[in-house]
DNA sequence: GCTTTTATAAACACGG
DNA sequence: TCCGTGTTTATAAAAG
């Protein structure tokens, strides 16, 4: 067999201020460094002398040739004081490895084994170390270039956290495509030309995407060819498709270690349901700087204690805004110890309860943290998330315990609570069909309630902000719906908005605001609000508003007007809603 | 400082 | 009478 071999080919450079010439200063006899070896390790450099010279902004060029026969290993472990005398020492390197690559050529390259060489490197490589690897391999790069690049900032940034690794731009950026550069790949986004090229995960960009080949192919056909001439099943390939199961093969040991970490980190924030729970102490996101003054108070048992008392701040996976914001942890305990939470965050930021919800579904329902939603939120997505849409309150009790562990206990505070809100609350409509007394949401009154801070249309915005207010939706309203949001979703193949596949899909996109108030075009054009009780044909409205004109008729709920419309018939503006309603919905 | 929003607590009414 | 449900009021705090 022959032997396998590559050379690898790991460059940290960086595009710092300092530049090389800080590099002598800083490894000049290396001996103050700590887990220095450089300087009596047979020439290796370990994973740990790259990354800290990486953080001490050197530039410095290592290559391990990871062959199973030979033992070349160029590193820069003797790096001089000047400047010229480590670019010296880069070309010297480059030439060796170079003269090495030529050597593994004429041998005829054949696949890689997961050896222990490349074990051992798998400490300092990241992925896109690997993928270097192929221009190693494949002879693209040649040393001019490596050096080159190394010198204009480009090249790996050789990070133990593979979260902030960063892949060379320029040479590998089609190798490196296909597999890491998820943003750009995995995205929906396509360019025109991918997307008419059909579907072929090696081609893209009209290039060739096998690692290590930037081969232009103007069309799918024309890359078929070179896919068969180029990359048939010879040993090239095949040791290319080795590399690239141990790129595989990284990422998912990264994954794997990104998952422990995770895993200590919720174990860390008294995440363990296994772990009894001395007090079972709630985690506040909202006002957990709160806590911190008071984490040593003891509620008594049996005694009702503010479910607002968490011991310290936690934080659900997410990405976006819902983190402890600085004004909350500085929040100030409630006198009596009943600290009321404040504005949820994720409502301040308005992020989309739906996605929030989606997206750490499992942390709070494991973990005994306050939902960064207000309850009118919680009650709304309760309500919104049931199949008809509507809810009795005790099965708002059901879906507050079931997906909130913070929710678990306390009862008689939050169910008053919501009870409250859904008083209180003119989007909360009680109707009474056949099972009952049931709770639904009249979304145009809780778009009203809260102007929703969406991106888009400024139209649509400045509509639902002020043309909502007055009893029925106006036609600007209903033109920038139709023009903006409308338009989005059918571009995002929601082709019925109304339905409720749709709401959830909205939801489950994160758009929270926007769906609850597209949902309100039906596919006449028409606007209703879709959740109002109009839509459940044997309910009978029993929250009313007063029957007295408001003095503000932006106050009133469509479904309210349509109430009062009946109610008063003489009313002008009811005459005009009238006009705008469809029959049925006031029969 | 004012207003709005929200959370919390509590009282009260009503019906089963 | 008790309980669940629903409404209303009061208070405090945060934020704009």
């Amino acid at each position: 067999m022959m032997v396998e071999s590559a050379s690898e080919t790991i460059r940290t450079t960086t595009s710092n201020q300092n530049g090389v010439s800080n590099l002598s200063s800083q490894l000049d006899g290396g001996g103050g460094r700590e887990g220095g070896s450089n300087g009596d390790n047979n020439g290796e450099i370990s994973p740990v002398d790259l990354l800290h010279l990486q953080q001490q902004q050197v530039c410095v060029c290592v290559c391990v040739c990871v062959c199973t026969s030979c033992s070349v290993v160029c590193a820069c472990q003797q790096i001089g004081n000047k400047q010229l005398a480590f670019q010296q020492q880069l070309i010297q390197m480059q030439q060796l490895q170079q003269q090495h690559m030529i050597n593994l050529q004429r041998q005829g390259l054949v696949s890689l084994q997961p050896t222990n060489p490349m074990q051992s490197l798998q400490q300092a490589m990241c992925p896109g170390d690997l993928q270097q690897l192929w221009k190693e391999v494949s002879g693209v790069q040649s040393a001019e270039e490596a050096l080159k690049q190394q010198h204009t900032g480009e090249g790996l940034d050789l990070s133990t956290n593979s979260t902030s690794t960063s892949f060379p731009k320029a040479n590998t950026h089609s190798s490196l495509h296909s597999l890491h550069n998820g943003q750009d790949n995995h995205t929906p986004k396509r360019d025109s030309h991918e997307e008419h090229a059909g579907s072929h995960p090696l081609y893209g960009h009209g290039e060739c995407k096998w690692p290590g080949c930037e081969a232009l192919c103007d069309d799918m056909g024309q890359f078929i060819k070179h896919l068969n001439n180029e990359h048939a099943l010879d040993d090239r390939s095949t040791a290319q498709c080795r590399v690239q199961m141990q790129v595989v093969q990284q990422l998912e040991i990264q994954l794997a270690k990104e998952s422990e970490r995770l895993q200590a980190m919720m174990t860390h924030l008294h995440m363990r349901p296994s772990e009894p729970k001395p007090f079972n102490q709630p985690l506040n996101l909202a006002s957990s700087g709160s806590l911190l003054k008071r984490e040593s108070e003891v509620y008594p048992e049996g005694l009702p204690h503010p479910p607002t008392s968490a011991t310290a701040p936690i934080t659900p996976l997410r990405q976006g805004p819902s983190v402890i914001s600085s004004s909350s942890l500085h929040s100030h305990s409630h006198p009596h110890g009943v600290g009321p939470i404040r504005r949820r965050i994720a409502d301040k930021f308005c992020t989309p309860i739906a996605s929030e919800l989606a997206q750490n579904c499992e942390f709070y329902k494991n973990a005994d943290v306050r939902p960064p939603f207000t309850y009118a939120s919680l009650i709304r997505h309760a309500i919104l998330e049931a199949p008809d849409r509507q809810l009795t309150l005790n099965e708002i009790y059901n879906w507050f315990t079931r997906m909130f562990a913070y929710f678990r206990r306390n009862t008689a505070t939050w169910k008053n609570a919501v009870r409250h809100n859904l008083s209180l609350h003119k989007c909360f409509v009680r109707v009474e069909n056949v099972k009952g007394a049931v709770w639904t949401v009249d979304e145009v009154e809780y778009q009203k309630r809260r102007p929703p801070k969406m991106t888009g249309s400024p139209t649509l915005v400045k509509n639902m902000i002020s043309g909502l207010g007055f009893g029925s939706l106006n036609a600007s309203y209903q033109a920038a719906l139709a023009e903006s949001s409308l338009t989005l979703l059918n571009s995002q193949g929601l082709v019925n908005p109304s339905s409720a596949a749709s709401l959830n899909m909205l939801h489950g996109m994160g758009h929270d605001d926007v769906s609850s108030t597209v949902e309100q075009v039906n596919s006449n054009g028409s606007c209703s609000p879709t959740l109002s009780p109009q839509q459940y044909g044997h309910q009978v409205h029993v929250k009313e508003e007063p029957t007295e004109i408001e003095e503000d008729s932006r106050s009133m709920s469509l479904m309210a007007t349509v109430t009062q419309n009946m109610a008063l018939p003489s009313d002008r503006d009811d005459r005009d809603l009238d006009d705008e309603l469809p029959t049925e919905e006031l029969e």
